[in-house]
DNA sequence: CAATCGTGGCG
DNA sequence: TCGCCAAGATT
Protein backbone atom coordinates (compact mmCIF):
# COMPACT_ATOMS: atom_id res chain seq x y z
CA UNK A 1 0.00 0.00 0.00
CA UNK A 2 1.89 3.43 -0.97
CA UNK A 3 2.27 5.81 1.68
CA UNK A 4 0.01 9.04 1.48
CA UNK A 5 2.97 11.85 3.14
CA UNK A 6 1.56 14.96 1.04
CA UNK A 7 -2.22 14.43 2.92
CA UNK A 8 -1.15 15.82 6.41
CA UNK A 9 -2.67 13.73 9.51
CA UNK A 10 -5.10 11.84 6.75
CA UNK A 11 -2.28 9.70 6.45
CA UNK A 12 -2.59 8.32 10.41
CA UNK A 13 -6.08 6.55 9.85
CA UNK A 14 -7.74 4.57 7.04
CA UNK A 15 -9.80 6.92 5.50
CA UNK A 16 -11.94 4.20 6.00
CA UNK A 17 -10.69 2.37 3.06
CA UNK A 18 -8.60 -0.83 3.97
CA UNK A 19 -5.40 0.44 3.57
CA UNK A 20 -3.76 0.76 6.65
CA UNK A 21 -2.61 3.96 7.45
CA UNK A 22 1.33 5.18 8.09
CA UNK A 23 1.09 4.28 11.98
CA UNK A 24 -0.61 0.98 11.62
CA UNK A 25 1.85 -0.32 8.64
CA UNK A 26 5.08 1.39 11.45
CA UNK A 27 3.29 -0.45 14.25
CA UNK A 28 3.17 -4.15 11.74
CA UNK A 29 7.17 -3.42 11.29
CA UNK A 30 8.40 -1.91 14.29
CA UNK A 31 6.07 -3.34 17.14
CA UNK A 32 7.94 -4.05 20.41
CA UNK A 33 7.69 -7.67 21.23
CA UNK A 34 5.98 -7.53 24.59
CA UNK A 35 5.24 -10.34 26.53
CA UNK A 36 1.46 -9.39 27.61
CA UNK A 37 1.05 -8.57 23.99
CA UNK A 38 -0.03 -10.12 20.93
CA UNK A 39 1.51 -8.95 17.60
CA UNK A 40 0.38 -7.84 14.04
CA UNK A 41 1.75 -11.58 12.97
CA UNK A 42 0.16 -13.74 15.88
CA UNK A 43 -3.14 -11.87 15.66
CA UNK A 44 -3.77 -12.05 11.86
CA UNK A 45 -3.40 -15.67 12.51
CA UNK A 46 -6.36 -15.71 15.20
CA UNK A 47 -4.53 -15.91 18.22
CA UNK A 48 -6.74 -13.50 21.10
CA UNK A 49 -5.36 -11.46 23.37
CA UNK A 50 -6.44 -12.40 26.93
CA UNK A 51 -8.53 -10.05 28.90
CA UNK A 52 -6.79 -11.21 32.20
CA UNK A 53 -3.08 -10.52 30.84
CA UNK A 54 -4.11 -7.26 28.89
CA UNK A 55 -6.04 -6.23 32.33
CA UNK A 56 -2.87 -7.43 34.89
CA UNK A 57 -0.36 -5.73 32.51
CA UNK A 58 -2.17 -2.57 32.14
CA UNK A 59 -2.51 -2.03 35.60
CA UNK A 60 0.79 -2.51 36.30
CA UNK A 61 2.08 -0.31 33.26
CA UNK A 62 -0.39 2.91 34.78
CA UNK A 63 2.36 5.23 35.26
CA UNK A 64 5.25 2.63 35.52
CA UNK A 65 7.80 2.17 32.80
CA UNK A 66 7.68 -1.74 30.54
CA UNK A 67 11.08 -2.38 32.32
CA UNK A 68 9.94 -2.03 35.71
CA UNK A 69 7.29 -4.33 35.07
CA UNK A 70 8.22 -7.47 32.86
CA UNK A 71 9.51 -9.23 36.03
CA UNK A 72 6.26 -8.66 37.74
CA UNK A 73 4.03 -9.72 34.97
CA UNK A 74 6.03 -12.32 35.06
CA UNK A 75 5.77 -13.58 38.26
CA UNK A 76 1.93 -13.02 38.81
CA UNK A 77 1.17 -14.49 35.85
CA UNK A 78 2.82 -17.69 36.80
CA UNK A 79 1.71 -17.66 40.26
CA UNK A 80 -1.71 -16.80 39.19
CA UNK A 81 -2.60 -17.94 35.72
CA UNK A 82 -6.12 -16.71 35.75
CA UNK A 83 -8.49 -14.39 37.28
CA UNK A 84 -10.07 -17.03 39.68
CA UNK A 85 -6.38 -17.94 41.06
CA UNK A 86 -5.51 -14.20 42.02
CA UNK A 87 -9.59 -13.82 43.38
CA UNK A 88 -8.62 -16.79 45.43
CA UNK A 89 -5.30 -15.16 46.95
CA UNK A 90 -4.76 -14.15 50.49
CA UNK A 91 -4.22 -10.42 50.25
CA UNK A 92 -0.68 -10.48 52.08
CA UNK A 93 0.60 -12.82 49.09
CA UNK A 94 -0.58 -10.59 46.64
CA UNK A 95 0.89 -7.51 48.04
CA UNK A 96 4.36 -9.31 48.86
CA UNK A 97 3.99 -9.99 45.41
CA UNK A 98 3.42 -5.93 44.10
CA UNK A 99 5.99 -4.93 46.40
CA UNK A 100 9.00 -2.77 45.19
CA UNK A 101 6.41 -2.11 41.87
CA UNK A 102 4.87 1.62 43.95
CA UNK A 103 1.37 2.96 43.50
CA UNK A 104 0.15 0.09 46.41
CA UNK A 105 -3.59 1.01 46.15
CA UNK A 106 -3.45 -0.61 42.37
CA UNK A 107 -2.41 -3.99 44.30
CA UNK A 108 -5.44 -3.35 46.57
CA UNK A 109 -7.50 -2.39 43.80
CA UNK A 110 -6.25 -5.17 41.56
CA UNK A 111 -7.33 -8.11 44.03
CA UNK A 112 -11.25 -5.77 44.38
CA UNK A 113 -11.38 -6.25 41.03
CA UNK A 114 -10.38 -9.52 40.22
CA UNK A 115 -12.97 -10.87 42.77
CA UNK A 116 -15.93 -8.65 41.68
CA UNK A 117 -14.77 -10.07 38.32
CA UNK A 118 -14.56 -13.78 39.28
CA UNK A 119 -17.67 -13.60 41.72
CA UNK A 120 -19.93 -11.02 39.88
CA UNK A 121 -19.19 -11.74 36.33
CA UNK A 122 -18.52 -15.66 36.73
CA UNK A 123 -14.45 -15.06 35.79
CA UNK A 124 -15.16 -12.39 32.78
CA UNK A 125 -14.15 -9.35 32.25
CA UNK A 126 -16.52 -6.84 30.80
CA UNK A 127 -16.25 -6.41 27.46
CA UNK A 128 -16.99 -2.68 26.85
CA UNK A 129 -15.34 0.14 28.08
CA UNK A 130 -18.39 1.44 29.86
CA UNK A 131 -18.68 -1.76 31.79
CA UNK A 132 -14.63 -2.00 32.96
CA UNK A 133 -15.00 1.30 34.03
CA UNK A 134 -16.99 0.28 36.45
CA UNK A 135 -14.71 -2.51 38.39
CA UNK A 136 -11.76 -1.19 40.77
CA UNK A 137 -8.74 0.46 40.11
CA UNK A 138 -10.03 0.48 36.11
CA UNK A 139 -10.28 4.68 34.93
CA UNK A 140 -10.77 6.01 31.34
CA UNK A 141 -7.61 5.33 30.42
CA UNK A 142 -7.10 1.02 31.59
CA UNK A 143 -10.77 0.87 30.18
CA UNK A 144 -10.34 1.90 26.75
CA UNK A 145 -7.22 0.31 26.75
CA UNK A 146 -8.67 -3.16 27.60
CA UNK A 147 -11.78 -2.54 25.47
CA UNK A 148 -9.78 -1.63 22.45
CA UNK A 149 -6.89 -3.96 22.45
CA UNK A 150 -8.90 -7.28 24.01
CA UNK A 151 -12.22 -6.80 22.78
CA UNK A 152 -11.73 -4.90 19.61
CA UNK A 153 -13.85 -1.92 20.77
CA UNK A 154 -13.05 1.40 18.85
CA UNK A 155 -12.26 3.09 22.13
CA UNK A 156 -10.13 6.01 22.67
CA UNK A 157 -6.74 5.38 24.23
CA UNK A 158 -4.88 8.58 26.08
CA UNK A 159 -2.41 8.05 27.87
CA UNK A 160 0.51 10.81 28.73
CA UNK A 161 2.40 8.99 25.31
CA UNK A 162 -0.95 9.94 23.32
CA UNK A 163 -1.08 13.40 24.82
CA UNK A 164 2.25 13.67 24.09
CA UNK A 165 1.84 12.68 19.94
CA UNK A 166 -1.72 14.30 19.56
CA UNK A 167 0.07 17.81 21.58
CA UNK A 168 2.82 17.75 18.80
CA UNK A 169 0.82 16.69 15.88
CA UNK A 170 -1.57 19.20 16.35
CA UNK A 171 0.66 21.72 18.15
CA UNK A 172 -1.11 21.93 21.41
CA UNK A 173 0.76 24.82 22.95
CA UNK A 174 -1.72 25.18 26.04
CA UNK A 175 -0.26 23.74 28.82
CA UNK A 176 -1.83 20.38 30.79
CA UNK A 177 -4.02 19.94 32.45
CA UNK A 178 -5.99 22.10 30.83
CA UNK A 179 -5.05 20.96 27.39
CA UNK A 180 -6.80 17.84 28.17
CA UNK A 181 -9.94 17.58 26.72
CA UNK A 182 -8.53 19.59 23.68
CA UNK A 183 -6.12 16.55 23.02
CA UNK A 184 -8.66 13.47 24.05
CA UNK A 185 -10.81 14.94 20.87
CA UNK A 186 -7.94 14.89 18.72
CA UNK A 187 -7.11 11.42 20.18
CA UNK A 188 -11.32 10.50 19.26
CA UNK A 189 -10.98 12.15 15.80
CA UNK A 190 -7.71 9.79 14.70
CA UNK A 191 -9.27 6.32 16.33
CA UNK A 192 -9.86 4.53 13.58
CA UNK A 193 -12.97 1.79 13.47
CA UNK A 194 -10.62 -1.06 12.24
CA UNK A 195 -7.62 -2.25 14.60
CA UNK A 196 -8.33 -0.15 17.33
CA UNK A 197 -5.98 -2.00 19.67
CA UNK A 198 -3.32 -1.90 17.91
CA UNK A 199 -3.55 1.49 17.19
CA UNK A 200 -3.31 2.32 20.63
CA UNK A 201 -0.47 0.30 21.08
CA UNK A 202 0.87 1.99 18.20
CA UNK A 203 0.17 4.97 19.50
CA UNK A 204 1.98 4.34 22.95
CA UNK A 205 4.96 2.73 20.78
CA UNK A 206 5.24 5.81 18.95
CA UNK A 207 5.35 7.97 22.06
CA UNK A 208 8.05 5.60 24.24
CA UNK A 209 10.74 5.05 21.36
CA UNK A 210 10.32 7.91 18.70
CA UNK A 211 8.05 10.71 19.90
CA UNK A 212 9.84 10.71 22.88
CA UNK A 213 9.51 13.51 25.75
CA UNK A 214 12.76 15.28 25.39
CA UNK A 215 15.09 15.17 21.80
CA UNK A 216 12.03 13.09 19.89
CA UNK A 217 13.44 11.23 16.54
CA UNK A 218 11.51 13.19 14.09
CA UNK A 219 13.44 11.88 11.30
CA UNK A 220 12.35 8.16 12.17
CA UNK A 221 8.84 9.14 13.07
CA UNK A 222 5.83 8.13 10.38
CA UNK A 223 3.54 10.83 11.45
CA UNK A 224 6.21 13.58 10.82
CA UNK A 225 4.78 14.74 7.14
CA UNK A 226 1.65 15.60 8.81
CA UNK A 227 3.00 16.84 12.37
CA UNK A 228 2.49 20.70 12.67
CA UNK A 229 4.88 21.55 15.49
CA UNK A 230 7.95 19.59 13.74
CA UNK A 231 7.01 22.19 10.65
CA UNK A 232 6.76 24.83 13.55
CA UNK A 233 10.23 23.23 15.04
CA UNK A 234 9.04 22.94 18.17
CA UNK A 235 8.14 19.25 19.09
CA UNK A 236 10.69 19.17 21.84
CA UNK A 237 9.42 21.67 23.43
CA UNK A 238 5.61 20.13 23.80
CA UNK A 239 3.69 19.32 25.45
CA UNK A 240 3.89 22.03 28.10
CA UNK A 241 2.71 21.23 31.40
CA UNK A 242 2.00 23.53 34.63
CA UNK A 243 4.56 24.16 36.88
CA UNK A 244 5.27 21.43 39.59
CA UNK A 245 5.41 22.82 43.09
CA UNK A 246 8.23 22.09 44.95
CA UNK A 247 8.95 19.18 47.08
CA UNK A 248 9.30 19.96 50.52
CA UNK A 249 11.72 17.66 53.13
CA UNK A 250 10.21 15.44 55.68
CA UNK A 251 11.59 13.88 58.58
CA UNK A 252 10.84 10.97 60.38
CA UNK A 253 12.39 7.68 62.71
CA UNK A 254 11.54 4.09 62.42
CA UNK A 255 12.41 1.18 64.59
CA UNK A 256 14.37 -1.63 63.91
CA UNK A 257 13.61 -4.82 66.42
CA UNK A 258 15.24 -7.95 66.13
CA UNK A 259 14.71 -10.67 68.32
CA UNK A 260 17.24 -13.04 69.58
CA UNK A 261 15.72 -16.30 67.64
CA UNK A 262 16.17 -13.68 64.66
CA UNK A 263 12.15 -12.47 64.06
CA UNK A 264 12.23 -9.04 63.38
CA UNK A 265 9.21 -6.41 64.18
CA UNK A 266 6.71 -5.58 61.70
CA UNK A 267 3.66 -3.99 61.40
CA UNK A 268 0.81 -3.76 58.62
CA UNK A 269 0.02 -0.39 57.79
CA UNK A 270 -3.37 0.90 57.37
CA UNK A 271 -5.10 0.74 53.43
CA UNK A 272 -5.61 4.03 53.15
CA UNK A 273 -2.58 6.74 52.65
CA UNK A 274 1.08 6.73 51.59
CA UNK A 275 2.10 2.74 51.61
CA UNK A 276 -1.27 1.63 52.53
CA UNK A 277 -1.83 -1.95 53.04
CA UNK A 278 1.96 -2.78 53.17
CA UNK A 279 4.22 -4.41 55.32
CA UNK A 280 6.78 -1.88 57.37
CA UNK A 281 8.72 -1.37 60.85
CA UNK A 282 6.83 0.43 63.11
CA UNK A 283 7.80 4.39 63.23
CA UNK A 284 6.50 7.82 63.57
CA UNK A 285 4.33 9.43 60.92
CA UNK A 286 6.72 11.42 58.63
CA UNK A 287 5.44 14.56 59.82
CA UNK A 288 8.39 16.21 61.38
CA UNK A 289 7.09 15.36 64.73
CA UNK A 290 9.15 14.30 67.99
CA UNK A 291 9.93 10.52 67.84
CA UNK A 292 7.17 8.78 68.91
CA UNK A 293 7.63 6.32 71.90
CA UNK A 294 9.42 3.12 71.00
CA UNK A 295 7.35 -0.21 70.32
CA UNK A 296 9.11 -1.60 73.41
CA UNK A 297 11.41 -0.91 76.26
CA UNK A 298 14.76 -1.39 75.20
CA UNK A 299 18.78 -0.38 74.91
CA UNK A 300 18.41 1.19 71.34
CA UNK A 301 20.97 2.07 69.13
CA UNK A 302 20.90 4.87 66.56
CA UNK A 303 22.49 4.30 62.91
CA UNK A 304 24.57 7.49 61.95
CA UNK A 305 23.11 7.56 58.63
CA UNK A 306 19.69 8.45 57.75
CA UNK A 307 17.58 6.77 54.76
CA UNK A 308 16.89 9.24 52.40
CA UNK A 309 13.90 8.37 49.86
CA UNK A 310 11.80 11.00 47.38
CA UNK A 311 8.24 10.32 47.09
CA UNK A 312 5.69 11.68 44.40
CA UNK A 313 5.45 14.80 46.61
CA UNK A 314 7.76 15.05 48.80
CA UNK A 315 11.32 13.98 49.76
CA UNK A 316 11.85 11.82 53.07
CA UNK A 317 14.54 11.36 55.83
CA UNK A 318 14.32 8.62 58.04
CA UNK A 319 16.58 8.25 61.24
CA UNK A 320 16.53 4.58 62.33
CA UNK A 321 16.84 2.72 65.57
CA UNK A 322 18.21 -0.54 66.53
CA UNK A 323 17.61 -2.60 69.62
CA UNK A 324 18.12 -6.50 70.34
CA UNK A 325 15.65 -7.60 72.62
CA UNK A 326 15.49 -11.78 74.04
CA UNK A 327 12.46 -13.61 73.54
CA UNK A 328 10.16 -12.70 76.60
CA UNK A 329 9.69 -9.00 74.80
CA UNK A 330 6.07 -8.07 74.57
CA UNK A 331 5.99 -4.85 72.14
CA UNK A 332 2.76 -2.46 71.96
CA UNK A 333 3.09 -2.15 68.38
CA UNK A 334 3.52 -4.76 65.68
CA UNK A 335 4.09 -8.76 65.61
CA UNK A 336 7.78 -10.57 65.52
CA UNK A 337 7.66 -12.33 61.73
CA UNK A 338 10.57 -15.29 61.93
CA UNK A 339 13.58 -14.82 59.84
CA UNK A 340 12.41 -17.53 58.06
CA UNK A 341 9.56 -15.93 56.90
CA UNK A 342 10.82 -12.59 56.13
CA UNK A 343 11.84 -11.69 53.19
CA UNK A 344 13.30 -7.84 52.47
CA UNK A 345 11.70 -8.29 49.40
CA UNK A 346 8.21 -8.20 50.53
CA UNK A 347 8.90 -4.75 52.01
CA UNK A 348 7.87 -1.79 49.72
CA UNK A 349 11.66 -0.10 48.91
CA UNK A 350 12.07 2.39 51.82
CA UNK A 351 10.82 0.37 54.32
CA UNK A 352 13.68 -2.25 52.62
CA UNK A 353 16.10 0.74 52.27
CA UNK A 354 16.17 0.97 55.70
CA UNK A 355 16.54 -2.45 56.37
CA UNK A 356 19.62 -2.47 54.28
CA UNK A 357 21.36 0.29 56.11
CA UNK A 358 20.44 -1.37 59.17
CA UNK A 359 22.13 -4.14 58.41
CA UNK A 360 25.20 -2.87 57.12
CA UNK A 361 26.26 0.88 58.62
CA UNK A 362 28.03 1.52 62.03
CA UNK A 363 25.76 2.76 64.82
CA UNK A 364 26.44 6.57 65.17
C1' DC B 1 -10.57 20.02 41.00
C1' DA B 2 -6.19 19.71 43.03
C1' DA B 3 -3.86 16.66 45.98
C1' DT B 4 -2.35 12.18 46.89
C1' DC B 5 0.00 8.13 45.80
C1' DG B 6 6.17 4.89 44.47
C1' DT B 7 9.90 3.83 42.19
C1' DG B 8 13.91 3.64 39.05
C1' DG B 9 16.24 5.61 35.15
C1' DC B 10 17.94 9.26 32.70
C1' DG B 11 20.27 13.74 31.24
C1' DT C 1 22.98 15.54 42.59
C1' DC C 2 18.56 16.50 41.16
C1' DG C 3 14.45 17.40 38.60
C1' DC C 4 11.83 15.17 35.25
C1' DC C 5 9.40 11.50 33.75
C1' DA C 6 6.64 6.60 32.92
C1' DA C 7 0.91 2.54 29.33
C1' DG C 8 -3.33 7.01 35.84
C1' DA C 9 -6.88 6.27 39.54
C1' DT C 10 -9.09 8.00 43.39
C1' DT C 11 -11.05 11.36 46.41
Amino acid sequence: MPERPEQGVSILCDGGDAAPGALLAWYDRHARELPWRVGPAARAAGVRPDPYAVWLSEVMLQQTTVAAVRDYFAHFTRTWPDVHALAAEDDAVVMAAWAGLGYYARARNLLKCARVVAGDHGGRFPGTAEGLRALPGIGPYTAAAIAAIAFDEPATVVDGNVERVVARLFAVETPLPTAKPELVRHATALTPAIRPGDHAQAMMDLGATICTPRKPACALCPLRPGCAAHRQGIAGDLPRKRAKPPKPVRLGHLYLVRRSDGAWLLERRPEAGLLGGMLGFPGSDWSDAPAPAPPLAAEWHRVGAEVRHTFTHFHLRLTLHLAEVGMDASPARGTFVPGADFRPADLPTVMRKAFDLARTAQPG
